[in-house]
DNA sequence: CAGCTGACAGATTTCAATATCTGTCATTCC
DNA sequence: GGAATGACAGATATTGAAATCTGTCAGCTG
């Protein structure tokens, strides 16, 4: 199917397995079928990876990764840190629901990978309350947001707001409603934040 | 087992429905358990349940109402609304924690039993919601909240605290530092409730 | 010789036969 | 007569034997 001319690299699995992952669900996806996809044999699969759970792992890294940088272009846009901190959270919760909404079937294999790998998926809130404690710091120094520890908040914004990115709530985020919420969410959040009062 | 000359009464089935439960786990645990234990046949039951659907959701109920009603009393005790607000939450985190830390499988098997039962949840976290509205009512009157719409606030409130009460988080309640950000979190949202720039 | 193969042992999953459970109801018991 | 029983049909769960998968490695191939 694949052409299997071609040199097999990390890269050609990964993409291999997201496609039998799709197809297949994360239950009854192996590292055969992977193989069998590439043209090659299951023992060519065990040179670029060494178990099933790191190829599982690689694929699931690769994917929160995808996220991970498509926010990151929020951080270091124009505007005010008010304004950034409100894109990028609705950007987050966009991003999400989207993926939820538009391959349901993909979504929930992906949930279930990210449950079996606590690492990546810690690696990946680590890199999103990075990416927020950049905002708030900048709002910190302007005075927007007078908070003493822009990393302590950003923790706090990211676990208030996980009920709009957090996967275990995905079947929520269709219900009719929910952008109020959401926006209510992020206004207390951020009055919170902007509250002179410390 | 159990003495099988009393009556035969709907609070019975449930006592006996929780013990099997504990002692089997929501996958084991069935109808002709829970008469056994009560020394009687299935049959006299399914005259006190329709189903086991329903037999199941009625033990759950029974489950969430406890905790609502130990929260009740701090909505009417003394003390300004933010000292209510920060008692409530805390009272809130503290008692699902403890479920969830003394006795992890029959939290498990609860949490499994909200799952399966939407309707009782929804009505549980309705419950909550409207404590919570009560508090800040109070101080949307006296001025220390003054937010123009108190049911939402307590909604927003609700959400924003779900990673230290939501069955779904239980697992991180027991890492180093969870106390932290459950301050951290509080102390942001009753600033937000504060801040008098609406 | 670097990369790939395919046979293999042990672990895991599938599948179909078997056992148990759910929900009903005609009958029994007090 | 109201409450409880237990046999029953269809649905669901358990079990163990057979099939498949994971991970290894000696040897093949270009």
């Amino acid at each position: 199917m694949a052409p299997p001319t071609e040199t097999l690299t990390a890269e050609r699995i990964l993409e291999a397995t997201e496609e039998v992952l799709r197809r297949h669900g994360p239950a009854k996806a192996t590292v055969v079928d992977v193989a069998r996809a590439l043209g090659v044999s299951h023992g060519s699969v065990y040179r670029h990876f060494r178990t099933k759970a790191a190829l599982r792992e690689a694929v699931t890294k690769r994917w929160l990764d995808r996220t991970s940088e498509k926010l990151a272009v929020i951080v270091t846009a124009d505007g005010t840190p008010g304004e950034r901190l409100r894109a990028w959270l609705a950007a987050l919760f966009e991003t999400k629901r989207h993926k939820a909404g538009d391959d349901p079937e993909l979504f929930a294999t992906y949930t279930v990978l990210t449950e079996e790998n606590g690492t990546a998926v810690g690696e990946h809130i680590a890199d999103l309350t990075a990416q927020l404690t950049r905002i708030i710091a900048d709002g910190a120094g302007s005075g927007t947001f007078p908070v003493p520890d822009p990393a302590a908040a950003a923790r706090a914004v990211f676990q208030a707001t996980g009920r709009f990115h957090d996967p275990c709530y995905a079947r929520e985020w269709k219900a009719p409603g929910v952008d109020e919420e959401f926006t209510a969410v992020v206004d207390l959040l951020v009055r919170g934040l902007s509250s002179p009062s410390r």
